[in-house]
DNA sequence: TCAAAAGTGTTAAGTTTACACCCATGA
DNA sequence: TCATGGGTGTAAACTTAACACTTTTGA
């Protein structure tokens, strides 16, 4: 109205990185594009900002909207304001990821924005930079799961110790020792037995674990997994 | 024009955490701003992405304004897009530091946009969210440094092992031990010393060092300081 | 001659890595 | 009974941290 007047404006536009684990696998929740430009190749979900909303709450509407799941551990990634970088129109990009549990989304809205999951090392070709978009994101994503304790988010509540190493081998892209890496759970006190006892995963069965928040936030040992 | 008609568009504006090192000190470039809205309070450099430039350029643009420096070390931190950050009029922030060495700026240049430099132990109030900025970019900034040879993007090119040693104190705000750091530096090739001496800080004189990139990229050894 | 910064190694503590076998169970 | 995944400890290698004195020189 009043101050900026000179200046000009440029549409703004969140896209989401959005992480799924399966099957031992990190996956991406992708589209198959329905609509021009770029119809019928594959993106990431996004969507512009709106009038009456932050980029954050953007963000967060089009995560809802793909998969029906408020609260989810999103962070922002980078901003990618290239001028051409949308062949359309000038678009300027705030990308975020965000960690889901495979198991809890909507599968009819998913069906419905032509979205599937991806195994993310057989990633086929994004539109635009959304590649390097996923570049940065599974990067940062990485960075942060060594040091803060977000992977949960990609477990459902209760989980093996094998089912979090194989998330976390996943998410480094490498092996880990299995008594290095029992060892380290071991001494966090924020990663609780149950008496519970998983049968599906294996004969003898495996204890179930969960991660407490609380105590988490109550303990000042760090999170180093 | 054509696919996002019925989309709104922002303004995007770049705000620059500029830092420098003097005195044993980190400092930050700051303006008294001389135009409204808050005009008389402190704030970072900023400015409006245009239409024939993208984000990064944008930042540039204003950080050469404002220094009369090209090609700075510079790191996008963060994106602000808060609806009322700015009470003038919606405006999404995208976030740089900058790196400078402190002796080679354009102080007619400061001196018209009302910059000074202040320790950054003693920034004193700032607009909108740019404390927030300050912090995201001071840690992002220790981060990298800590990890990548950025730090002498801080330093003239010629530098004593004391002085580098100060500015990474200065960075992680904590004492380092001398010996130990000196047997780190001592390990990294891309460090060299050079046959000449320092007499300004010494009576005895100190050996002057220089970063060397080419090294750095050839050699394979992580850099840590 | 003395104040001020430069320069220099060793040891202990802590952390990280490598590694192999027995257990419980359902098919 | 055997194939499958669950569960457990120790020693060596490496990394980090702690620590104090001698040197040079200009004022």
């Amino acid at each position: 109205m009043s101050y900026y007047h000179s200046e000009i404006k440029h549409y703004v536009a969140v896209d989401c990185v959005i992480f799924g684990f399966q099957q031992g696998s990190l996956h991406l929740l992708l589209l198959k594009r329905k609509m021009e430009p770029a119809q019928g190749q594959w993106s990431l979900m996004g969507g512009f900002v709106r009038e009456g909303e932050s980029v954050d709450e953007a963000a967060k509407r089009v995560l809802a909207e793909l998969t029906g799941l408020e609260n989810l551990y999103m962070e922002q990634v980078h901003t990618f304001g290239a001028i051409d970088r949308d062949p359309g129109e000038r678009v300027v990009s705030v990308v975020y990821y965000a960690l889901i549990n495979i198991d809890e989304y909507d599968r009819e809205s998913v069906h419905q924005h032509n979205a599937y999951w991806v195994n993310i090392d057989e990633v086929p070709p994004l539109i635009f930079d959304h590649e390097e978009m996923v570049a940065m994101a599974r990067e940062k994503m990485k960075q942060k799961a060594a040091r803060e304790p977000i992977g949960f988010n990609l477990l459902p509540e209760l989980f093996t110790l094998t089912r979090l190493q194989n998330l976390y081998e996943a998410i480094y892209g490498e092996a880990i020792d299995k008594r290095n890496f029992r060892k380290r759970v071991a001494e966090m006190d924020c990663i609780e037995k149950t008496d519970k006892i998983d049968k599906e995963s294996s004969k003898r069965g495996a204890s179930l674990y969960r991660f407490n928040a609380n105590v988490y936030r109550h303990t000042n040992t760090k999170f180093k997994l």
